[in-house]
DNA sequence: CGCCCACTCTACAACGTTGTAGGCGCCCGT
DNA sequence: ACGGGCGCCTACAACGTTGTAGAGTGGGCG
């Protein structure tokens, strides 16, 4: 069935070589030998065979990207956004699901299957600082998230801190002074939940309201059935508060529904904010007030600097630490009370 | 930085061959020069080259899937179980987002960019049963979805007909009489819309209930904000419905936000169903009863056929038709009144 | 008139792997 | 004692492509 360029070479007259050069566009071929050969490849259907030439070539034109998992919203939005930004560089991308699970991180990045691409945008879940000699591979790779930071590759992240800050300070403007906190992980530094609760932290700080640890929820799953139960304890527990910041917009989102199961309204008793701008959060009810952490930027920006890395040969420059800009997405569930 | 078989050659001491058959588990082999051999891949940091082996075998070990967009969220996670159940097999897939951009998706079709797969699993949106004649690929196809009928390539769906009668059975049941439609489209007959359509037809039909154009919405796009604005046209005409039929699960969640909105409870005032049971359906307010169309069973038998054909040399069987069992997940959109 | 270069094309090797054919030594059965 | 078969290994070719070296022709220029 698959032709080669020997097929239309022996079709035309003239040798396989020539074939290559009328493929590849190389200038010097005369006019009816071109025409000779555009005949016998249109006549054959033939198309090159990729992996030959990759072979030959030593790219093959495709990246790998790995996510936790498609299931979740946001890796669901970054993988589209990423291939979007691969498909307009000319290159496909395989995608692999980890699970967020350690051992199956550390396995895919020694994983022979990547050998088929040309360099990895890996967003790790289940590993962490203590990893960070793991991502020293013999391939390009460009390291997403905030599990590991000062690692060996490039690293293209958000401002998970001043985001959270801005969010919560966001909550206190409109006079809100306790607010619960859901996904926060237990004793976590780096990582989103550490950061994010640092910069919930900060906000706090310098509106001079002191941190209480009673309205902190703990959940390890960022899930939307976490977020609703997390916040059922939280109420169970019988403690008092005015907001709540969820760690992620899906965190948010199962807060959201276990807060009007419990007959609070939102925003009037309790106002929201959530982490991420999923799409879904434009179209809950109450509207879901959230921060853009600037994932088509991070995206656009992982893939155009791994292909920088895997042109230039000299990929051994310093890693690179790319930080995107955010933004509060106000909406109906941060709405003042007053209005 | 990458070794190759000759060099593991050259420092074991044997040949090339033999250390291939060493890494392939060929069994003639004795135990000193395995130990050798696997010493010296140890030392040097061995993995094949999986792009010759591709060569040489005419296997890529990788399967395509090409959707319209990760970013709604129904193929987001049948994205995930694809990947999923192909990582279960053994292969890598790589995804493609084609728009849902009928171009696009002929062009796919024959892309050389399909070379470095083994096979295509492929939900197409645009394309219609005119480009039937298009799926007449050299390798090896799965269609999913409800574009393209009686095509010659194997095709894995859903019930759309018996699933659609089945939810709108359920409505009538629960003495529900004036059911909008939400996410129609002008006059097709194939397709997700025309035959859902035609399930809830053939459901008020035999329950004797007239069919009434004015309650039907129509929408090209299935996202949520088409959802809302569809369902803000129904209000604005000033027509009476005591139910919602979503033609899709986001349709029916911008169809609740739309209601709620306008000041109508759910499932008091109007009740809601959709359709694809997309996880997110079980968290909203009210959770949403919906149809599960058997995503899973689908990603894993579009899986496990695509793989049949690929493996079987004779892969001329005649094209298969494969329907997945569909379930009513029922849940708070549709509470009977009275409870 | 002869030389050099530009143009057009070809032959060959190589990318790293695996299938095939075959060589060599040994044990077994006759 | 000898042929056959088995266990272990090697050499070579091939998968389809592209880079390199170079051959042959013709034109321009000294």
């Amino acid at each position: 069935m698959a032709s080669t360029l020997h097929d239309v070479a022996k079709l035309a007259g003239v040798s396989i070589k020539t074939v290559s050069n009328v493929i590849n566009d190389y200038p010097h071929i005369r006019p009816a030998t071109r025409a000779r050969v555009e005949a016998a490849v249109a006549e054959l259907g033939y198309t090159p065979n990729l992996t030959a030439r990759s072979l030959r070539s030593g790219r093959t034109g495709a990246i790998a990207l790995a996510v936790p998992d498609l299931g979740l919203s946001y890796f669901a939005e970054l993988a589209a956004s990423v291939i979007e930004a691969a498909e307009e560089a000319g290159v496909v991308v395989l995608v692999e699901q980890t699970g967020g699970d350690r051992d199956r991180e550390i396995e895919l990045l020694r994983s022979p299957r990547l050998k088929m691409t040309d360099g990895l945008i890996f967003s790790p879940l289940g590993m962490g600082q203590d990893d960070v000699a793991r991502l020293e591979v013999p391939y390009p790779l460009v390291v997403l998230g905030e599990r590991i930071f000062d690692g060996p590759a490039d690293h293209v992240t958000m401002q998970n801190v001043e985001a959270a800050r801005a969010a919560t300070e966001l909550l206190l403007e409109s006079g809100r002074r306790r607010i619960a906190v859901i996904g926060a992980h237990e004793g976590e530094v780096i990582g989103s939940a550490g950061l994010r609760l640092r910069g919930y932290r900060e906000a706090l700080d310098a509106a001079g309201v002191p941190f209480d640890e009673s309205i902190i929820g703990y959940t390890t799953l960022w899930h939307r059935s976490n977020g609703a139960r997390c916040l059922h304890e939280l109420l169970d527990r019988g403690v008092e508060f005015d907001a709540v910041f969820g760690l992620n917009d899906t965190l948010a989102l199962g807060a959201m529904r276990a807060l009007q199961e419990s007959g609070r309204r939102v925003p009037e008793d309790v106002a929201v904010v959530g982490f991420d701008d999923l799409d879904e959060a434009r179209y809950t009810i109450p509207s879901l007030t959230t921060v853009d952490p600037g994932r088509v930027w991070i995206a656009r920006t992982a893939v155009r600097t791994l292909l920088q890395r895997i042109e230039a040969a000299d990929a051994a420059g310093p890693p690179r630490l790319l930080l995107a800009d955010f933004r509060i997405a106000e909406r109906e569930s941060t709405r003042p009370r007053s209005a």
